[in-house]
DNA sequence: ACATATCAATAGAAATCTTCTATTGATTAT
DNA sequence: ATAATCAATAGAAGATTTCTATTGATATGT
């Protein structure tokens, strides 16, 4: 019963019998056949298919999330006797936008201090992608900006609010100054993360409110690709301060705090929003609590 | 999987491997074998036996704890199904005290006008037991008072404050007031309920406050067998005023107002602590809001 | 202290179910 | 029109579950 519900979750995800079916380590017809089986025992048709999958008939919504929440559940379950026995241990799957990857280290490594049994996946997603992940419970947690779109339904915790700053040479035109004004970085060419991301959209906002248009001379989801053109001293680019001050810059490079109009976004913790989490989970939760600086 | 957990289930309720068995409706071998299967699975002896069941170890206990929240989303995942196909259906279990039977109609009346296809069946049981049959997930609710003793962990809707009154003959000592006091009622030889409910530590304590003693002429935990001795105008007792409206009264009876001490209890719903409630569940607690008086 | 009763575990056979491979039929893409 | 993709079906092999019968251990009663 509860592995024909984990095939359900699978079809949901993967929206796909095929693929699914792998997903869950046995073959096609096994799948088709678990299926069938559970609309059986419930009397309804789960899912709407001709010949290839469609999608999930009102039933079927409903069936799927309570699967996930008893799946979400078992492996609760699982887990927590686990703990019981031999500590914390398995491993902890988390997602963050790129614009915060560089902080994760400030919640993992005193995690890994307390529960050193404990393996981690970090994975770069953007935000949307993140609550797709928890809802399909295929992470724990995520990180990312808590203001600013509306959150799915999850709880979460507050890690700090973040600033940015204007990462540029020190011999280009705003170079020499102690902080600058959105206004004037309006007039910068430079390199952002791609549309896609919450960043992106926050700065573009606060550039066009000062009257800017934020064509960007260079664009990338990868931090790294960005943090390499910025400390050649030929590109400029704006970065949260965090992001900023962890990466370390080279000598021809100054972090500019932009100060005018304050802007801030609360960055922090998301997490499926049950009662009670994982042991792994809810150590995440005590650890962002201890590093929370709001 | 979710067959062991009920097997698990069951085996709390009735701390005995055959019965559990014939419970669950197979052979204690399968049972044994279902128990074993799943302290496999998670690695830990869930149940202490020796030569017969002894108790949960502490991993069980957990396990128990979460068997009984996948088991109840199940059933409540079933139910939705149902419920989406055929309108609300099934049975809905209620458990109630016994000093509360007579206004449960009030409940079901309407409930079964709005949802006539929905079968009932309802207990009388003391509070300790509706409890335990709530956490055993063998009735969807109960019926008793909230503000007297501890809850255990669910949720409850006010339904409303019981006030208590003397039945007595016309021609008795106290038979031509309009109301009398705690004090006044406990010189006279009652019959009540037993003690084993709360009704009657309720009525104890007021007798004893008042400086009586209770013992009373006549005890038993049977309402009808209290009525029909009070009916004949022979005997005396104290009853909730509702118990003694809804029942009425023979001629040479008269129910009287019991005013000093002002000594009124709160009847209410009480239901498992569950988001979201089966949808058994949630439309008794929409009823209960319409009816409540408070 | 001995006999009896109760209880859960075990052994082994029978039955059920699950899963697989191979194929079909239907639909979509080229 | 042909090929490719997808999910359902058929049928055999395999795994699991469940049963009956029995055992071994502990408790109960005489």
């Amino acid at each position: 019963m509860i592995e024909k519900l984990e095939f359900l979750l699978a079809l949901a995800r993967e929206r796909h019998f095929g693929r699914a079916a792998e997903a869950c380590g046995v073959t096609q017809p096994t799948l088709s056949a678990g299926l069938k089986q559970l609309e059986e025992s419930f009397g309804v048709l789960l899912v709407n298919r001709g010949s290839r999958f469609q999608d999930f008939t009102p039933e079927g919504q409903r069936v799927l999330d309570w699967a996930r929440r008893i799946i979400g559940d078992t492996r609760a379950m699982r887990q927590e006797v686990q703990a019981l026995k031999h500590g914390l241990t398995g491993r902890l799957r988390i997602a963050a936008i790129p614009a915060t990857l560089a902080m994760i280290e400030t919640l993992t490594t005193p995690y890994r201090e307390r529960h050193p049994a404990v393996q981690f996946t970090i994975l770069s997603r953007n935000s949307k992608e993140i609550f797709q992940l928890l809802d399909n419970l295929e992470i724990d947690a995520g990180v990312t900006y808590l203001d600013n779109e509306p959150l799915g339904h999850v709880a979460h915790v507050p890690l700090y609010r973040e600033h940015y700053c204007l990462l540029t040479a020190a011999d280009a035109p705003l170079g020499n100054r102690d902080k600058v004004t959105w206004a004037e970085v309006a007039h910068v060419p430079l390199c952002l993360l791609t549309a896609n991301t919450q960043t992106r959209r926050i700065i573009d906002d606060l550039v066009r409110q000062a009257g800017g248009d934020s064509q960007p001379t260079l664009e990338s989801d990868s931090m790294v690709l960005l943090y390499s053109h910025v400390r050649t001293g030929r590109w400029a680019s704006v970065m949260p301060a965090r992001m900023a001050a962890t990466l370390g810059l080279a000598d021809v490079v100054r972090a500019i705090p932009i100060v005018a109009p304050e802007a801030t976004h609360t960055v922090g913790l998301v997490i499926p929003a049950r009662q009670p989490m994982t042991p792994l989970t809810a150590a995440l939760v005590a650890e962002a609590r201890r590093v929370a600086q709001i």
